[in-house]
DNA sequence: CATCTTAGTTTGTCCGACAATCGGACCAAT
DNA sequence: ATTGGTCCGATTGTCGGACAAACTAAGATG
């Protein structure tokens, strides 16, 4: 963070590609090209930019990339918002790669979770609650499968993110709760107690956000959240060992 | 998240240098290929995938977009982590295209930051408490140069993050954090008392994570961004507006 | 041994080309 | 009129080759 200031500013020009991605970066970032808006064809934004084509392809790469361009029939090219699933996509492998401990990811959740659910009891719409039951039966039925039971507890949490309404929340949990999916699946597995102490809460936490009781909600989430620490230790798990790799199908 | 799934999968098989991307994306996934390795020359690859140089470039685009490759010295290309900083920027950036509120980053912020100070408080090393109070001395100093407040508000948070020892929590809060630099700007420039509050707060944060008061530095840190909560409407900003774009100096 | 020179590598950029595919227009059949 | 088929142009994905600039490493020189 304290970084000495580079005093000389980079002044290379930086390859020609990169400079296209910077300067088509910039419009969008400035308004002027609003998502939605196609771009001009590649051989267009090759003269614009005089350019050879080659170029500008590695510089659209860039942009797409980045996903703040992509194509939407196959064919154009349009301007776009980087999707939250691609991001969060993008940020997990980034906390694989730099070898994150579980502690780290859990301390960073039970700071997250606690508040979505809270918010998620004041601003829930009635969709919302209905998503979240339909997940809790749906858990209800699958005790036994702890695979199942693995991937809708990740739903689960991403449901009540999402009945916060908080973009910024549901992106910030969405990345580290996908790492969890592996532990989760190692803890149900193991400890028998845990899939019936996992619904109870879930449970308490849906009828908390049901009645609108945002402390109710907190403080079950908190419970949970510190339950399955425990569940993850008591198995013999180390919370400073590095998550695991984990290879997820691509979505986006 | 409830998504009806698509029935039958797109089953294009994905232009060949995407499909690259994805290869050697997965390899370092594997942990075949470490951060540092050298990656093969453009020819190499082109030779080793049996494909054209350029096809083999705008596949090392999207490699080097997503972080996961780098120039080392300005020529051959090494496998790398993608850096938090660049990480931090692309979701800052997208939750700008998002048109995201002050509500949901400050909610988000809210929950991050006491956190944050807590295990701040246990965690911290000799070395962070310095740079805090460095920090501290020179907000001291700055009192009444709102920009540069800002700066070392934004660099404060950060540190007290860092010191948490928390990578996960650390690149969470940098996302949301940067885009509060305009917003921070504008309260302290119009509310006079602002700067004695915030340097109060820091002051009683730094003494809380110097003595390992945990409890003590998460109330401080969420008194103190209530505070900033309060002092936002206060100067008649609306915390439900989006946040607005910001245009910072390129680092990365 | 240190330094300079030189040749080979590698990247950035350009040019030209072609097949596949998408969009749309135009036409035929129910 | 709606549906289906065909044709043509536009655009993308991929390929081959080429060259200057920058870097690397080896060899020559003091």
């Amino acid at each position: 963070m304290s970084e000495t200031k580079p005093l000389f500013q980079p002044l290379e020009p930086a390859p020609a590609y990169k400079r296209l991605c910077q300067a088509i970066e910039a419009e969008i970032m400035a308004g002027r090209l609003k998502p939605g808006d196609q771009l001009p064809t590649e051989t267009a934004l090759a003269e614009a930019f005089a350019l050879n084509r080659s170029t500008v392809r590695e510089g659209i790469r860039l942009l797409e990339q980045s996903g703040l361009a992509e194509r939407v029939a196959g064919r154009r090219l349009a301007v776009a918002r980087p999707s939250t699933k691609a991001l969060g996509r993008r940020v997990s492998q980034a906390l694989v790669l730099h070898d994150v401990t579980f502690r780290e990811l859990w301390q960073t959740i039970a700071a997250l979770e606690p508040a979505a659910a809270a918010y998620a009891a004041e601003a829930r719409t009635e969709a919302d609650l209905l998503a979240l039951q339909r997940n809790l039966r749906q858990s209800e039925a699958a005790t036994s499968n702890t695979q199942q039971l693995s991937a809708l507890d990740v739903a689960f949490h991403a449901l009540v993110a999402e009945a916060a309404h908080n973009r910024a929340l549901i992106l910030a949990r969405e990345a580290v709760g996908q790492l969890f999916y592996p532990a989760f699946a190692a803890v149900v597995t193991r400890l028998d107690t845990a899939a019936a102490r996992l619904l109870t809460a879930h449970r308490a936490i849906v009828e908390a956000i049901e009645r609108r009781d945002a402390d109710e909600a907190r403080r079950w989430m908190v419970r949970h959240i510190d339950d399955f620490h425990r569940g993850y230790c008591m198995v013999g798990l180390d919370p400073e060992a590095p998550i695991g790799r984990v290879q997820e199908e691509d979505s986006q």
